[in-house]
DNA sequence: GTATCATATGAACAGAGATTCATATGAAAG
DNA sequence: CTTTCATATGAATCTCTGTTCATATGATAC
């Protein structure tokens, strides 16, 4: 007992309610998607068009293999997807639950900008 | 130029509605604080109820001090408020948009789960 | 086939960030 | 005013992660 005071009610009551450490694992996984400006530059982008991937390095003049380094990140996390395009391959996002989530985000440094 | 085939119409058009470099690194800092699942579980915990310091880290078996730096990156980035009660420190959700966004993470989830 | 273009990938490096340990602060109880 | 409890904080450590460099793959053009 690391502490004298008691607030062993509170604990248990939120402990119940408290999600599986995986899922909140999960949760936390998810947002590190979105916690790098690379990688949300390149969300943002595909918010337009899809795009190759020397466009987007062009785009946001940064090296191809940066940018390839992340696509597969978002890819692997099935946030894009990518199709073949003759010698380019076109990255496109793959679920609109993307914009939401960054629409959100948006939303709340708005409001903090008052 | 780094390579041959031509986007440049592509760019010019995605360019012109990528908000500023400034304002996507914000988001991207914003998401950086839901990307850690120690603070993941503390915002979490206090959707249920304010918490004291002792108890959010006997809620989470973790050390006072570790749930103590985390309390302040999330209090600096005004995520969460504080109230003094004696001499605990009471911790709650400063804002709605926390329960939202990481409510839309959730959702997410949970579809990918099919 | 060979050369060239677009992309992927692995290793190495550097920087950021989370936890721990030790200690400082600050309030209340005695 | 001293002690104890609750929390904050700084330094050190260790891990994770993003970028770069060099190179491999894969497809097209010649």
């Amino acid at each position: 007992m690391p502490h004298r005071h008691d607030h062993s009610e509170a604990i248990r009551t939120v402990a119940e309610l408290l999600p599986k450490d995986e899922l909140l694992c999960d949760l936390g996984d998810l947002f590190k998607l979105f916690g790098d400006t690379t990688r949300i530059k390149i969300l943002y982008s595909l918010f337009e068009s899809e795009l190759c991937v020397c466009a987007i390095a062009e785009l946001l003049k940064m090296e191809q293999s940066a940018i390839s380094h992340q696509l597969k990140i978002l890819k692997d996390a099935k946030l894009v997807g990518c199709r073949r395009d003759g010698r380019t391959n076109v990255y496109f996002l793959a679920d609109d639950h993307v914009r939401t989530i960054i629409g959100q985000g948006f939303e709340h440094l708005m409001e903090d900008e008052k």
